[in-house]
DNA sequence: CGCCGGATTGAAGGTACTCAATCCGTGTGG
DNA sequence: CCACACGGATTGAGTACCTTCAATCCGGCG
């Protein structure tokens, strides 16, 4: 009945990023895992602030974060910027650019990072190879959809601080799935950022936080979050507006 | 520099249903052209309120809309339900379903429709075999990850008036690219269903309306618009929050 | 004709925004 | 080592926008 409201990114790479089990639950024999090895030839680091990949720039593959964190975001014309996610390990970016041969987003580190790169047209060529593999592909693409309209079901229906119970319960179910701790985390992102992705502002965020710790809800030291009722948090989220 | 915010579903299908050219914009020899056809065997028909799919419903197949208009809706626990999206004639909706197997939100006709039915593993096999119909599929699917994200800015940054400016845009183009004319049409949906559509109220939505009506940059007689001044529309979409 | 649902309009209230002051932790320079 | 500056975070007060509730209007249909 509970389904999470914001989607973790799927998950897919290079088994040369030794990450082979965390991303690629697919059945490869031997020979399919070797070619999969060589799509992925190189692996970039970057550093708090770089950039990614920008937005207009041409389109040539995807990327799996290795290591660290990053955020995309969308330029207005009046150069006010709206993040639209927050990456973390394993999770792959750079699909919205496949439509029209060009980035629409900016990707920027939030923290030291590596990432792997996977040329897309090779990944194409190799997906025709291997259903397995082209079907979680699809997948993996299918997965971003649901994750964006769950968003939009965030950002039209809920109330600030549903919104921040959804935003933090997600971050615990990421981070629960990749074995650190559900209850205990350091934010990457600023107030700022958090409300940019949220539609609100950053006092509505800070304000949100407080109101949270004096209800006992959560514990908040700036970016060193601890959830101490995890249950009440959830029904917040659910609480109706209505 | 002006993207459209809300785009259009991208377009495929179906020889069969005398939409080829619009649709498939793809290089495809006649062997292909009939495998294509072969693919998609059968159309149905539906009536206003009927339901294409709903949540829960095993993925089996795309669909290709070949007439009349259908919406797309996510159900909340408490039983309200939000509006992800509104498509027509030549969009392929069901792609939220690939990721696991399962809808995710229901499909309902707005008016008397056709679709056309696309079984995804033919579609899948397929598109191993012929590269740039592979290609198309990804394309098709990246812009909806790029439409959501379009309407994830709308939702999470724009005033109640710039949000209806930019529906009512969007409509405009998306009836223009489909040769009929831009300034002029029907609404399918209730005042209801664009603001949850817009995360609005319907009141909302209603005097948006309104105001515009007085403003002179559109005529509005309940479902029947006619845009009377494109660019200060347009401008009031671009019209800086901040 | 009268009912019904959807649309419009009005008035009151609430949530989140805006602007501003203050706090706090980090890093820098004296 | 401390003082200070800086950026990010918090908190407060006033306000704007949208929601909410309610009344009325309008067109279609029995």
């Amino acid at each position: 009945m509970q389904r999470p409201v914001l989607d973790a990114r799927p998950n897919l790479a290079c088994s040369s990023c030794n990450l082979a089990e965390l991303c690629l639950p697919v059945d490869l024999n031997a020979a399919e895992m070797r070619k999969l090895d060589e799509l992925s030839h190189s692996k970039r680091s970057f550093t708090r602030g770089d950039y990614l990949y920008r937005c207009g720039d041409k389109f040539q593959s995807l990327y799996a974060i290795h290591s660290g964190s990053f955020k995309t975001q969308v330029l207005h014309e009046d150069g006010h910027e709206q993040v639209t996610g927050f990456q973390m390990v394993g999770e792959i970016i750079g699909m919205d650019a496949i439509s029209s041969d060009k980035h629409t987003c900016d990707a920027v580190a939030m923290e030291n990072s590596e990432v792997c790169e996977l040329p897309f047209n090779k990944l194409e060529a190799l997906s025709r190879e291997i259903p397995s593999l082209q079907r979680h592909l699809h997948k993996i693409m299918s997965r971003e959809i649901v994750r964006d309209q769950g968003i939009m079901l965030l950002l039209g229906s809920m109330r600030a601080e549903q919104r921040l119970a959804a935003f933090l319960l997600n971050l615990s179910q990421r981070f629960a799935a990749r074995g650190l701790s559900p209850t205990k985390f350091q934010l990457r992102m600023s107030r700022q950022e958090i409300g940019s992705y949220l539609g609100l502002q950053l006092e509505t965020v800070s304000r949100a936080f407080s109101h949270f710790q004096d209800d006992g809800l959560i514990s908040v030291k700036v970016r060193s979050i601890e959830i101490l009722d995890l249950q009440r948090l959830q029904a917040c989220l659910n609480s109706s507006r209505y």
